[in-house]
DNA sequence: TATATACGACACTAAGCAGTTTCGGATATA
DNA sequence: TATATCCGAAACTGCTTAGTGTCGTATATA
């Protein structure tokens, strides 16, 4: 009953072409933006036709729009480092596919900026899946600090969950400067443990 | 000798339409990024044929580019207010105009993603014209509280004045949320100061 | 084996837009 | 007054691209 109208009779769908699209898709998009994709830059990617991407979505936004919200988390929140100290935790999680993983969301958000503007009921999901589940790894990491008594209790957590997301994504985007190990601890050293640490 | 070549002859340039057409092309790159742009849209904001914009500039993205260089900033860097305590100062600058002039600026630079990626050394000059000034500004008052012996004396300056334009920027472009007082407030009881105390 | 659908490839349509040209009228010089 | 350039308006050209349709082939069911 779950599959009450499938055809019965005729080649199958080829599932593994779905996430060949959609993983091109994002790559295409973080590349040249929204609009500076088109749907024959995705297929030839991949080696697919149009009516392979139309038979699926039934736009380019439709598209989009399901290749951002099928982005999966790179940090596994559920097992985050436990160094003993908030520091530790943030620096434990600068990797090189990390910092790599970072630059990449920033442009794919950059390439949806316009996007965003035609449908700004977008905003919401995108940010859910791009940098949303680094906000809440952090979010998660300041708790704990508070937690264990190192970090000020009245720390505005929320807002500084949000710090090193938004610096990456303006330096990426605006900036046009890399994003590096050293950047990335300047601002837990710069900004963020200044400002959570006692008084 | 300066005007060499200037013609002698037929009706004389308007130069109010160029401040005009500049001006226009702020408004329509703010509301509709570099790419939802058209040239119809600009000249026909401020009754002015196609003819005329392509008789001042070559292309659409020279005139782009020629309009956010000709951005003044809102701030005046040599007259900023003197409260006594940075807090004071930074708080001094939040005015209605001031957060309508930023939320515009960050409107600007996501509407130049688009071209930045297409002409990288746009970058640099978009930054100087757009969010440059107001990193300036704050770079000033926090030297300042520096000199007055207020804050720590080896905070991160430099990385400390890009917070807000990072976060107002990240806020409207790609979380769609407003920018109003109380936000900007958060910013600087949460973030700036926290990190700059003396401990 | 007959039928129905998916596939890649590619031709095709329709729309939008950058940039050019043309026009009648206005404004400057000589 | 003759000439040259500017103006707004609008027609026009050339290109790009979203989306559709067609083709020969591959793969599934019955």
């Amino acid at each position: 009953m779950t599959q009450a109208d499938a055809p019965k009779l005729g080649r199958k769908r080829d599932p593994s072409r779905d996430t060949d699209i959609l993983e091109a898709t994002l790559e295409v998009l973080a590349e040249t933006g929204y609009d500076g994709m088109t749907i024959d830059m995705v297929a030839s990617r991949v080696q697919a036709g149009k009516a392979t991407v139309y038979r699926r979505w039934a736009s380019k936004a439709d598209l989009v729009i399901d290749a951002v919200a099928c982005m999966k988390s790179k940090v596994d929140i559920d097992n985050l480092p436990d160094t003993g100290t908030l520091r530790g935790d943030l620096v434990a999680l600068i990797k090189t596919p990390t910092i790599q993983d970072a630059e990449r969301r920033a442009k794919i958000m950059g390439g949806l900026v316009s996007l965003i503007e035609r449908e700004p009921g977008l905003a919401d999901s995108a940010h859910r899946a791009i940098t949303g589940p680094r906000v809440a790894v952090n979010r998660k990491l300041f708790q704990r600090a508070i937690d264990r008594g190192e970090i000020s209790a009245d720390a505005d957590i929320e807002l500084l969950s949000e710090v090193s997301s938004s610096m990456v994504t303006y330096r990426t985007l605006m900036l046009r400067r890399p994003v590096d190990r050293a950047y990335l601890i300047s601002i837990i050293d710069g900004i963020i443990l200044p400002a959570v640490a006692k008084r």
